[in-house]
RNA sequence: GCCAAGGUGGCGGAGCGGCUACGCAAAUGCCUGCAGAGCAUUACCACUCCGGUUCGAAUCCGGACCUUGGCUCCA
């Protein structure tokens, strides 16, 4: 398969370091606060590439570390008056219910900054020992003045570089050096002992010892949204590069484009910040992962409340046809329909349209034109159900690939799961009872002809937000909207 | 200023050298008591601009313009 790598800006063909297993690690939150729906964006993603990469047989370890160590966290802890540990375990905790929620499920082992001083501190120590890095009064720093690919991810040069906003620590030796240690003290919870005195870890380096700890020195996938490029994932370059000697320290870097709220980036300050449980409040999740992958992973994204209906109702129509593949196996049951077997038999497969779906994954998780795959067995199998041209086999091959598709997509195509609660017509509670009867009664008026009264029947059942649906051979089905 | 990602039909959004997706919305027809759903067809076929390469460019090259983001907080 094919995967874009930042650092070439090329789609490379991806083969994993170590036979069949592919090491995965992806930045995870900071948790000091909700995560917000441009994150869900990205672990939605990621989420994907690791169901992708299991379905066509590698063997996939998805690493993510939790940052619970930070300036922001000691910030908001003081602010609220708690103690930072404690800040950081409710978000992190709240995170994980969020991803949960998402269906962000294919996440192996997270790993905190906090748990793991110990590999933090032998890594400083050897880059000190080979010369990369220096201790000052303030704090242990890189010098990216003796690690000479600095900027090479983000395509910058080193004099690029010598700019900054942000008036730099008078005691490092280049502006653009980084801290991996802030000789600070802000309290028992966030202060452990190293040979540079008490401290802290400084941001970049978490990411570099827990991964050396879990993968080595070298693995193969590391993804973030874009903004993390620079300097974040320049700086993993030049710690693990420079301690180990190896490089690449990854094969594929792998960047999400950003998700904007109204074409504007979303930030608390122009009032469009939205957290991932405000969005479940309205929309539900398997609409929004079909809005994250109807576009390409590194197109920018805009989120409003027209897409995600949009999105919401072209998700109706695929389970529009699961419904229909079930309901006519469901027929077939009773009656067996030669004709219908008969007919297809001049007809194409579908699994070309496994192929399709495949070949577009295959290509730099290409979600959109995977999505279209979908689409066109969807219309090419309600055309045979209608034309009366589709066998059993063809039925439940059809149902299959709808399963397996939505497995590697991690949105429901099936109706039981729907997140409109799409009930049939077999309810075991008093209410489905109810409607039952309503509906039999209905039916009997349409036998009559009293078509006045069947319709009010079925507009003030509309009104409760039951929407009914007359099958041709009476009977018929209705589905509930939970939402509005 | 430097770096990056973009600018495609009413909307969302693929394609990235030649036949133009896919979805939503719309129209007409079939079906239906009506509606919905489904199916078929349609809208006469859009690619920021200006040059160039080519038999042929949305797609390649050069140049402009615009949008968003990064430039040591950031998914």
């Amino acid at each position: 398969m094919l995967i874009n790598s930042t650092m070439s800006g090329k789609k490379e063909l991806f083969l994993p370091i170590h036979d069949n297993r592919v090491n995965l690690f992806v930045c995870g939150p900071t948790v000091y606060d909700n995560s917000h729906i441009g994150h869900a964006r990205t672990y939605i993603f990621f989420d994907v590439v690791a169901r992708y990469l299991k379905h066509i047989g590698f063997s996939v370890f998805y690493l993510q570390n939790i940052t619970d160590v930070d300036d922001k966290i000691i910030d908001r802890a003081a602010l609220q008056g708690i103690s930072p540990r404690l800040l950081a375990r409710t978000f992190e905790e709240k995170y994980r219910e969020d991803m949960q929620a998402l269906g962000v499920t294919n996440i192996n082992y997270y790993a905190r900054a906090s748990e793991h001083i110990a590999e933090i501190i032998s890594q400083i120590g050897r880059l000190i020992e080979k010369g990369f890095a220096y201790e000052t009064q303030t704090g242990v720093y890189f010098d990216e003045s003796r690690f000479g690919d600095f900027g090479k991810l983000s395509h910058q040069s080193l004099e690029d570089l010598e700019k900054h906003r942000i008036e730099p620590d008078p005691t490092k030796r280049n502006p653009g050096d980084f801290s991996l240690w802030k000789k600070r003290q802000d309290g028992p919870e966030v202060t452990w002992d190293s040979p540079w005195g008490k401290g802290r870890p400084g941001w970049h380096i978490e990411d570099t010892a827990i991964t050396e700890n879990y993968f080595g020195a070298q693995y193969d996938i590391h993804g973030g949204a874009m903004d993390l490029i620079f300097p974040h994932h320049e700086a993993e370059i030049a710690q693990m590069e420079a301690t180990s000697g190896k490089k690449p320290l990854v094969r594929f870097w792998m960047h999400t484009g950003f998700l904007n709220v109204n074409g504007e980036k979303m930030s608390k300050s122009l009032g469009n910040f939205t957290t991932i449980r405000d969005m479940l409040q309205k929309f539900d999740a398997d609409s929004f992962r079909f809005f994250v992958l109807s576009s390409h992973y590194r197109s920018p994204i805009d989120f409003s409340e027209s897409a995600l209906d949009q999105s919401r109702k072209s998700l109706e129509r695929i389970r529009q046809a699961a419904k229909a593949i079930e309901e006519e196996l469901e027929r077939r049951r009773t009656s067996a329909d030669e004709a219908s077997q008969e007919n297809e038999n001049a007809r194409a497969g579908l699994s070309e349209f496994r192929t399709k779906f495949l070949d577009a994954m295959d290509n730099d998780f290409n979600t959109p034109y995977a999505l279209k795959a979908v689409f066109e067995l969807v219309r090419e199998v309600n055309r045979r159900i209608n034309e009366r041209s589709i066998s059993k086999e063809s039925l439940i091959e059809a149902g299959q690939l709808l399963d397996d598709f939505g497995r590697i997509l991690g949105i429901s195509f099936s109706v039981a799961q729907a997140g409109q609660s799409v009930s049939s017509g077999n309810n075991e509670d008093k209410t489905g009872n109810l409607i039952e009867l309503l509906i039999d009664v209905r039916q009997k008026l349409r036998e009559k002809k009293d078509w006045a009264l069947a319709d009010e029947i079925r507009n003030r059942l509309s009104e409760q937000g039951i929407v009914l649906e007359d099958a041709k051979a009476g009977g018929g089905r209705y589905s509930i909207k939970l939402s509005e």
